[in-house]
DNA sequence: CCATATAGTTAGCTTAGCTAACTATATGTT
DNA sequence: AACATATAGTTAGCTAAGCTAACTATATGG
């Protein structure tokens, strides 16, 4: 069964990643935006343990990201040491280009399959992962 | 229904990957060494095309699978220009640990769920993903 | 026999990961 | 208040993993 599960979510993202090459952004940017978008503005430690990465790496993501203009930093009002990251519109604008890109693909490969079937794996997820969005 | 498989594969891939830092070897050979383990042998185009990525990638993904001793090349037989890429009994091993670790941390997921929901979701996926070993 | 295609490698770049060591600020204890 | 310790983040320097461009060597088709 896990390993069911495994194997279905490598050929699922493995698939979704195609759609990756469009943007102009790395996996790990793309990834790290997300969380900013959709949890909100975070500091670098969260976004580290988020993104289960160690400090120094995420520093040098949130610093491509900044030049890219993907995001902001402001300083902490309650601790003069942490800075808050936050995804600026073009940020939210790119994240929401690149996942619409994977959705759709990931769209095309359920619409080869029964309705019936896809409806059933969707309640099964809805079960097992109630905190998907 | 995409957008809730998307991040359920995240979800699950994203927890497992904490079992991969045990292993002394990285992602992109171990994914490879995976190929080799359940495909069979293979040449390196193949095994580019298979993990996405471009020959000069695959080249040393195998090189440092070799120097490891995880696999071994051999020249193929009606094509001087290619080789073929087998694991080695060490690879084999390494890779079944490594997915071993991986399973573990997905069975201990799933256990904190209804085995109802659980045994829902292995139909759905056997019905939507009927290759899935 | 030559032209073209294919398998793989080499060179050189970028991104993404790590640890160790550092600066600067908070915080808790005398 | 002073000092010890903890925490936020950065810098330096390494490795792995990705790419394109350009190359070698072998197949293959005319």
């Amino acid at each position: 069964m896990a390993e069911r599960l495994h194997s279905a979510a490598i050929h699922v993202l493995r698939y979704a990643r195609q759609a990756d090459r469009v943007s102009a952004i790395g996996p790990a940017q793309l990834s790290a935006l997300s969380v900013l978008v959709y949890s909100g503005p975070s500091n670098l430690r969260e976004l580290a343990d988020a993104e289960q990465v160690a400090p120094p790496t995420m520093t040098r993501i949130v610093a491509a990201l900044r030049r890219g203009g993907y995001v902001r930093l402001k300083r902490c009002p309650d601790d003069a040491r942490a800075r808050v990251v936050e995804a600026a519109a073009k940020g939210v604008a790119a994240l929401e280009k690149a996942r619409g890109a994977r959705l759709d693909l990931i769209d095309g490969m359920l619409s080869r399959c029964a309705p019936a079937d896809v409806a059933l794996l969707g309640k099964a997820l809805a079960a097992v992962f109630p905190q998907a969005p």
